[in-house]
DNA sequence: TAGATTGTTAATCGATTAACAATC
DNA sequence: TAGATTGTTAATCGATTAACAATC
């Protein structure tokens, strides 16, 4: 475990994506499997996969791959789903809503305790057995739920408000779905689910 | 313009995140911006974001900066977003349906014209002005409206299946938000809205 | 043993950033 | 003119890939 070294983000990035395909190996009872057949179906090359891995320990058997239980055993160590990490979602829209609904991140470990909205509609209302908080409640709430990570599903004009709100409750982490920079202190992490930008330029390459 | 020049996915990535916050200053009658203004406010090098634009032409002025209105322009014709583009959406879920209301990227172009979905409760349901149709309907459909690209919010274990679908219909892009690497033709383009992999990821910054 | 596949080094490729002449 | 800022080159930094000894 080289665990002094300095991962790169993009390294990082991948984890969940190797993850994901040996979930759905190990649901299909394969036992192993190689850098090469995982490149293959993840359009990565091998090498790569060998070396993302290879940061975090040695993970693999030569001449045999990698034992599919052991390596997700080990990613979700590394990317610490070991531990159910809370979190709370801002702006029950229709977005916030199915984000809510999915809640398959559940099974990884990551788990919407608390749901906050400021219009009056939403307040009170339950979305898949939470009830819609007011933002003034969302300090006491996070830390009492021991909340370490939010999602920003609000309109691009109000999330950094809502982020600046969510730093000053003690929040380790973001997930940002509104289509704009927000601004944090240094350590804080804040990742961008920025689907409009996706989507935007794609038709750059299109025809 | 140097059109011949093969652009690299970085940064025809970061046009539209321009775009959005120049589109911002125009709202705000800002008539000029620096390299160094939009850096600051997107946490971009200035030098990037000159390199970046300096791909397509010579669109700013020495001493001056850029004229707004006239790199948005720009960069909309860059992007092909001068032209509507006709989308749709397969899968009626919650994604899908947040997707449909938000319709945001219309300002921008892009039209979701078609929401296709297989379950017998969601067909013929209307969503946004539009009515849900089987896929049997979709090859007819996309070529009767000239669709270009398509949404995949299917679940994941669908998602290949749609995928070929579109591309037989003749698609030329895809977004997909299923959780799954999709195998297309060369010559289609797909992105990727991988936001379970963005929170996932997130965990392991956290702390 | 022979075949397969890892972990890792070295080579390559691409992206970011600093620096500055050109010029508004 | 003096100050500001572009477009672009060169330097740096980081990420990907090829190759292969080690070994199951």
């Amino acid at each position: 475990m080289k665990s002094s070294l300095k991962i790169s983000e993009t390294v990082v990035r991948r984890l969940p994506i190797y993850l994901r395909y040996l979930n759905e190996l190990s649901m299909r009872n394969v036992q192993t499997v190689s850098s090469q057949e995982l490149g293959n179906r993840l359009d990565l090359n091998p090498a790569q996969i060998r070396k993302d891995l290879a940061y975090f320990g040695e993970f693999g058997k030569k001449g045999i791959g990698y034992d599919v239980s052991y390596l997700i055993e080990k990613i979700r160590q590394i990317l610490k789903l070991d531990q159910t990490i809370n979190v709370a979602l801002i702006g029950a829209g229709n977005l916030g809503v199915a984000l809510c609904n999915y809640n398959m991140y559940q099974k990884d470990n990551m788990k919407i305790q608390a749901v906050f909205d400021n219009h009056p509609d939403k307040i009170g209302q339950t979305i898949n057995h939470l009830t819609v908080l007011p933002l003034s409640q969302m300090h006491e709430k996070i830390r009492a739920e021991n909340i370490r990570v939010g999602i920003i599903t609000v309109p691009a004009s109000e999330a950094q408000n809502v982020a600046d709100q969510l730093v000053e409750a003690g929040i380790e982490g973001i997930l940002n779905f509104a289509p704009t920079i927000i601004k944090v202190p240094e350590h804080i992490r804040v990742h961008y689910a920025d689907f409009t930008a996706d989507l935007l330029s794609l038709a750059y390459y299109l025809e």
